[in-house]
DNA sequence: TTTATTTGTTCTACAATTTAAAATCAAATC
DNA sequence: GATTTGATTTTAAATTGTAGAACAAATAAA
């Protein structure tokens, strides 16, 4: 938290982004919310949450080239800002500061994070 | 997520919680949430996210024993309940697999996680 | 050259979560 | 009894999250 204003959906969206590089549109950021996560996701809800990432200026976009491939509109492609990327951090961060202070919960040194209460 | 669903604040209120034990009463999370974010929040926040949090399994509540200290109403305690523990460390681990993704970021085995792009 | 199909974006509307603010409550002390 | 303190409840509003339909453009097929 701290500076950070971001919505569940929104951090998602915006850490799917940052993986998908060169292919992060509208589309295929769902396809991947989908095949990581198991849910169904709407794309108008992809969409929105995209826009308002891009006015809160965690992401900017800008329309890409047509390609040869079969289907043809142009993909908006997102990028994750440097603000965005600091702002991911930090709630990431926050989180990791409440986790170690939770009795019977800890990090392990290894990096695998678990219950052992 | 996967069969998670939890917000943003409800999250942190959920490990505050955890966090606070036998002090888990709204008004004692909320002083807690402001000292550690540094952002206020109204106490109504914190009530409203309570009972949501109750409704949907992840926290029972029951009101404590009125204390012999000045200001007087009981507090209603809250505990989070093995549901809530699970659906929390669900949330974290699949975030914990998106930055994993994340290129440029990684988790070192210190414990410590930094962005190194 | 139409028409269908595919891959996408945009627009519109609604539901759920988050937030603020005010009202109420109860016990202890003055 | 009135006031102060520590707390919960209630009410309303703004922000996020979600679904679905409408629209767009390019290629394939008729």
């Amino acid at each position: 938290m701290i500076e950070t204003k971001l919505g569940e959906f929104e951090e998602v969206i915006l850490l799917l982004t940052g993986i998908l590089g060169e292919e992060a549109y509208a589309f295929r950021i769902a396809e991947e919310f989908e095949s990581q996560t198991g849910r169904s996701v709407s794309i108008g809800a992809v969409h929105s949450t995209l826009t308002r990432l891009e006015e809160k200026g965690f992401l900017k976009s800008e329309m890409g080239k047509s390609t040869a491939e079969r289907g043809g509109r142009r993909k908006r492609i997102y990028t994750i800002t440097a603000y965005g990327k600091k702002t991911l951090t930090a709630a990431r961060d926050f989180k990791q500061a409440l986790w170690n202070q939770f009795p019977g919960f800890a990090i392990r040194m290894d990096g695998i994070i678990g219950f052992t209460g």
